[in-house]
DNA sequence: AATATAGGCAACCGCCAGGGG
DNA sequence: CCCCCTGGCGGTTGCCTATAT
């Protein structure tokens, strides 16, 4: 555009601030406010330019800002928000108090980007990927363990991780599959979703409030980036080969039908922060380093959400036969 | 103990949009 | 309507620390 960048100007210092630095622009702020950033790096008597008091302060020195871990609920909004509205940080920000674009734009490029895509999602679409390469590090994964079966037949590490990683590269496949059919309805699907007047059709609290503030984003003209939102998917899978993908009868203890607790939710894929979470849960519980622990976690342990049902192979073979 | 590598994060850069003259 | 200024945003860089070799 060639207007210099403002830091230009003779001798502004550039790079990590001093706390002397940090001091004079607390003080000066808390004074005076920050009126014209341009003007008060003179005014408080800093050799910065505004832009880099300007972000100091808000990414670093306001009051408000929460530091520490981000908790699971966070990571949950985040993932939630970055599905619907993509790398829109400030955005997403302002969901969460506290929280700076800058901050959550770092954890999501060094956590969630990374969980997702060795969960074998993509991170921009929040879909599984559908080529083969994404499936590599699993399988390389699962060769290794059975390198380790060889060696360690009766580690009963071994042999739990290397049945979880056969049912992750199921699970892909499948998820390949289901994906092919239901990208065919997608945009029926998410039209009827959006548009409906049903009180029995809800969509998620932030879904609800996002939609009303941005409605634009909620057009369907990019439905192929649409998340496939449902919280606990795979209890809508059925078990029986008769009953159609999305349509799950599930059973009470005395054997009754129960209807599925939340019929809104069309879509027969998981969330990626449903999954994540669980991931987030187990891995607390029982931490066996990134790569493993991920996998773990699709085992479908009791609070999961993911049924054992879904990794039978008599199952697996009615699916894809 | 020394070095290499990876991860995390603060800060910078370039671009864009909105407002005022 | 145009131009300039400013603030804000998203992408990227580079430094620091932790971990592995």
């Amino acid at each position: 555009m060639g207007r210099s960048p403002c830091c230009d100007e003779n001798g502004l210092k550039k790079g990590p601030w001093t706390s002397e630095e940090d001091e004079k622009l607390v003080q000066y702020i808390q004074k005076h406010g920050h009126g014209s950033w341009r003007a008060l790096p003179k005014l408080a008597g800093l050799n910065r330019c505004g832009k880099s008091c300007r972000l100091r302060w808000t990414n670093y020195l306001r009051p408000d800002i929460k530091r520490g871990k981000f908790s699971q609920d966070e990571e949950q909004t985040i993932l939630h928000l970055h599905s619907v509205l993509g790398n829109k940080w400030s955005a997403i920000a302002t969901h969460l108090p506290g929280r700076t674009d800058n901050e959550i734009k770092n954890f999501w490029n060094t956590h969630l980007k990374k969980k997702l895509i060795q969960m074998g999602f993509d991170p921009m679409t929040h879909q599984p990927r559908t080529d083969l390469f994404s499936s590599l590090p699993h399988l390389l994964a699962l060769a290794n363990l059975g390198d380790l079966m060889e060696h360690h037949p009766f580690d009963e590490n071994a042999v739990r991780l290397q049945a979880e990683a056969v049912q992750l590269v199921k699970l892909q496949y499948l998820q390949y599959l289901l994906q092919s059919a239901a990208n065919i309805t997608d945009r029926e699907t998410n039209i009827n979703l959006l548009n409906s007047s049903n009180p029995a059709i809800k969509q998620k609290p932030v879904l609800n409030s996002l939609q009303a503030e941005n409605p634009a984003t909620f057009s369907l003209g990019n439905d192929t980036t649409q998340p496939l939102h449902h919280p606990s998917l795979l209890s809508h899978l059925s078990s029986d080969p008769q009953v159609p993908f999305g349509f799950q009868t599930s059973f009470n203890s005395q054997g009754d039908i129960n209807p599925p607790e939340d019929s809104s939710w069309l879509s027969p894929f998981p969330t990626t922060s449903s999954l994540l979470s669980t991931i987030i849960e187990e891995t607390s519980i029982s931490n066996l380093g990134d790569a493993t622990s991920s996998t773990s976690s699709y085992g479908g342990g009791a609070s999961s959400g993911w049924p054992e049902l879904f990794f039978d192979d008599h199952i697996m073979q009615e699916i894809l036969s």
